[in-house]
RNA sequence: GCGCGGUUAGCUCAGUUGGUAGAGCAACCCGUUUACACCGGGAAGGUCGUAGGUUCAAGUCCUACACCGCGCACCA
């Protein structure tokens, strides 16, 4: 038989690819329903004669650009997963999409117009600023979805979801209502954490904490104000209404209770109550703390607790609102300088000291913080729950990590899990921007406008409607307005595990639940995504899920590191150190990369990749080419024995195998036997690193340095050189799937039904049964 | 301040339940022999951060400390 000529050549990755994705699309087996039935020999159990499933939603990308390696590391470990259940004989379903990221790619929309158009999105408008950020995120969506391929994932493109899509739309507005009328969503007005830069409201989540130097000023209000305090930020003390002390600090017990007016600070009158409370620091400073309520957090709490008026003295543009004209309109860091020039020339300033500080900044504008109060949407994570035992939406986060019903690797970051609902607070879910789910909150317009004849129905008119649309009050003339805010994101990410499985169910067609695609596959099995959206994201599956389903989203959370260069820096644009994953397809080939990404990189553990390593797995790709030449030309003679069907090559290993380690041969499959099981047992414990690199090992170095060589001199060594080849590919293939289906695929057994035919008849390499 | 992780060969990192320390890259010597120079053979290289402890046995378990990184809180 001829060899097959491109074996003669160095095997090209460029050139494969592509048509191997093509192949595989082709034969339909990325969608679950068009696997085959179970074969006997499966080794997971069988369920009503159908195969189990195995099914992984991939974390949808954020359609803010293009794909890099964190994604592309996202997209291997997943795809290594699903083909080694899929070849195990599960009924694997990878349901792929995509992440409108509301505020992401609002803003990086908002910064490209602003930059070649000079303009804002006010100057757009609402509907234009819409359709300018559509057609980018569907842009996005296109570079993110070739990317996906190219990387040869193995997903179900028929069932792609996104989370702005009509569907996950019809999810969250049932599921706000459904929060809504459990009085877990509420509307109020409390502080928030503002992005003035954004123009928007942000989640505790979303600040990112920047050390930078800053200066403590320590004084008094006025001359013949008792207390000194300190702060680092003397622009907000126009705002202030109180002094808290700690209530056992004797310095000022014989204050606690009593009130001050200062007719003049900076050109601003101020009441300002002496008041005892806990949250005080008597070591910090000078004891004293002064309360901005409307302008601080903790200030805002102990205000609570006082029953402190709360005047708003900066606003939305971080600017300043009271005072004079030295004051009014000034930006806050201006309005900072000018009341500290003022404390000097009162001589009110008693210190003045360089210091550290933490300062909050929007994660995706930059901007710095603003505590504001502001009416906005919250979610309630403290309110008991009738329908759920009483339990609150913390409690629905935390049970099943601690019944370990859901399990984490690594699972020292269930710690840091726990540590963050401890800390967690109610969760602010609207924002200022347009780009998301709009709120499905409809207000009845402020006054009743009577229907001539029917006045007495204005008593019915609600103030709002929640959860479906309303124009017109059916009782009065008045119209209905819908919110102007939209959903923070991660409340359409929270629903992704059951909102792409046709959650809520189509009641007008009766589709009986069994049906669907949420009861097969839903709780999802593992959960695979960077540790660094634990919060973000994982959590809030598991809240909305246990909320609305009453199960788990997931069985396991498999959490993976940051990818760093070469130098353990993280990738990033300033730095130019990003690497694409399509350049690296294009010139070493997707499985280099895929292994370079996967051997040595432990959960949770951030991982380097440089060029170099990459280029090594390429090497490796070749060197499987040249394996299979060598192996292909030494099997001719034998070939009829061994191959009676490709699926019966394994036969001579296992129990059949005599124990006898005098003769190489035996002592070889024997050995292979074991590879095979480690690497099988690394899988089932999601050692992808470790699985990855015995495998390599014992090809390179075991096989060919080995096992190849003795059987230029050892013809008996030769007849099982085809039968290990064969499952070495099979347990290769979840690792490097495209350079082991090319060679499958001149592999005889396949050769033979490959020329022509139903597509659908080829015996694939991805639906191989997994070796045992 | 509280918590988490790391510290292993020159570099980058693995090391599963404690049982003779591993890989890749780099460096060194040799080599073109039934595939492959994108190769093969060989040798070299580590008191596993420090100090104690448990154990027949510790890179692995315990305690303390040091340094690096991260998270959370504080940030008046």
């Amino acid at each position: 038989m001829a060899l097959n000529e491109k074996l003669l050549k160095p095997y090209d990755p460029k050139n494969t690819e592509s048509r191997i994705y093509k192949l595989w699309e082709e034969s339909g087996f990325f969608n679950p329903d068009n696997l085959p039935p179970p074969r006997p020999s499966d080794t997971p159990p069988q369920a009503r004669g159908e195969r189990p499933t195995f099914t992984i939603m991939m974390p949808p990308p954020n359609v803010t650009g293009v794909l890099h390696m964190g994604h592309a590391l996202m997209v291997t470990l997943e795809d290594i997963m699903i083909r080694y259940k899929r070849m195990q004989g599960f009924k694997t379903l990878w349901l792929p999409g995509t992440d409108h990221a509301a505020i992401a790619t609002q803003s990086k929309v908002e910064k490209e117009i602003q930059k070649k158009e000079g303009k804002s999105r006010h100057d757009l408008g609402r509907e234009e600023m819409l359709k300018r950020i559509n057609q980018f995120a569907q842009e996005s969506h296109n570079t993110i979805v070739s990317q996906i391929k190219v990387m040869g994932a193995s997903c179900d493109w028929s069932r792609e979801a996104f989370t702005l899509d009509e569907k996950r739309n019809l999810a969250v507005n049932t599921i706000f209502k459904k929060m809504y009328d459990d009085g877990l969503i509420y509307r109020g007005n409390r502080i928030v954490n503002w992005d003035p830069k954004g123009q928007t409201t942000i989640s505790d989540d979303e600040i990112v904490y920047e050390e930078r130097a800053s200066k403590m000023y320590t004084f008094k209000y006025s001359k013949d104000f008792p207390i000194s305090i300190s702060t680092t930020r003397p622009e907000t003390k126009i705002g202030d209404t109180a002094v808290a002390v700690h209530p056992d600090d004797k310095r000022y017990q014989k204050h606690i209770g009593k009130s001050y007016v200062i007719k003049d600070f900076c050109g601003v009158e101020l009441n300002i109550k002496i008041v005892a409370d806990k949250e005080v620091d008597p070591l910090f400073g000078t004891g004293a703390l002064g309360v901005t309520p409307a302008h601080s957090m903790t200030d805002w709490e102990i205000a609570d607790r006082h029953a402190l008026p709360r005047p708003q003295v900066i606003n939305e543009y971080a600017k300043i609102t009271v005072g004079g004209e030295n004051l009014l309109g000034k930006k806050v860091t201006d309005a900072r300088e000018i009341i500290v020039e003022w404390l000097k020339k009162e001589n009110l300033l008693e210190k003045e000291e360089d210091i550290k500080q933490n300062i909050g900044t929007a994660e995706r504008t930059g901007g710095i913080i603003e505590p504001l109060p502001k009416l906005q949407w919250f979610i309630n994570v403290n309110k008991h729950i009738k329908e759920r035992e009483n339990k609150t939406l913390k409690d629905l986060m935390r049970e099943p990590f601690e019944k370990e019903e859901i399990k984490i690797i690594p699972n020292y970051f269930s710690k840091t899990y726990f540590h963050w609902i401890e800390n967690l607070r109610d969760w602010c879910i609207s924002r200022q921007i347009w780009y998301g789910h709009r709120i499905p909150v409809w207000y009845h317009e402020p006054k009743c406008v009577p229907i001539p004849g029917r006045e007495d129905e204005i008593e019915k008119c609600k103030e709002i409607v929640v959860g479906q649309e309303i124009k017109k009050c059916p009782h009065c003339d008045a119209q209905f307005m819908q919110d102007e805010d939209t959903l923070d994101t991660w409340f359409s990410s929270g629903l992704w595990t059951f909102s792409t499985l046709g959650w809520p169910f189509d009641h007008a067609q009766d589709k009986p639940k069994k049906e669907s695609d949420l009861e097969k596959f839903h709780p999802t099995d593992m959960l695979e995504t960077g540790y660094e959206i634990l919060f973000f994201w994982v959590a809030r599956m598991v809240l909305m899920s246990e909320y609305a389903l009453g199960e788990i989203p997931f069985k396991l959370v498999y959490l993976h590191g940051t990818v760093r260069d070469g130098q353990g820096r993280k990738m990033s644009k300033s730095l130019g150190n990003g690497i694409d994953p399509l350049d690296i397809a294009d010139k070493y080939g997707a499985d280099a990369g895929r292994m370079a990404l996967i051997v040595g990189t432990a959960p949770g553990t951030d991982s380097k990749i440089s060029e170099d390593k990459i280029k090594g797995y390429k090497n490796f790709a070749n060197k499987i080419w040249n394996i299979t030449r060598f192996v292909l030309d030494n099997t001719n003679e034998i070939r009829e024995d061994v191959l009676g069907g490709v699926s019966q090559v394994g036969a001579p290993r296992g129990s059949a195998v005599p124990a006898s380690t005098d003769s190489d041969p035996i002592k070889y499959l024997h050995e292979f036997h074991e590879t095979i099981k480690d690497t099988t047992s690394d899988m089932e414990n999601y050692r992808f690193h470790i699985a990855s690199e015995k495998i390599y090992q014992y090809i390179w170095h075991k096989f060919a340095d080995e096992i190849i060589e003795k059987s230029k001199k050892n013809g008996e060594i030769k007849k099982i050189l085809l039968p290990i080849w064969i499952d070495c590919l099979k347990i290769l293939h979840p690792f490097m799937p495209f350079v082991t289906e090319e060679i499958w695929s001149m592999l005889p057994a396949s050769t033979s039904t490959s020329l022509g035919g139903d597509i659908k008849d080829k015996n694939l390499l991805m639906i191989e049964k997994w070796p045992d």
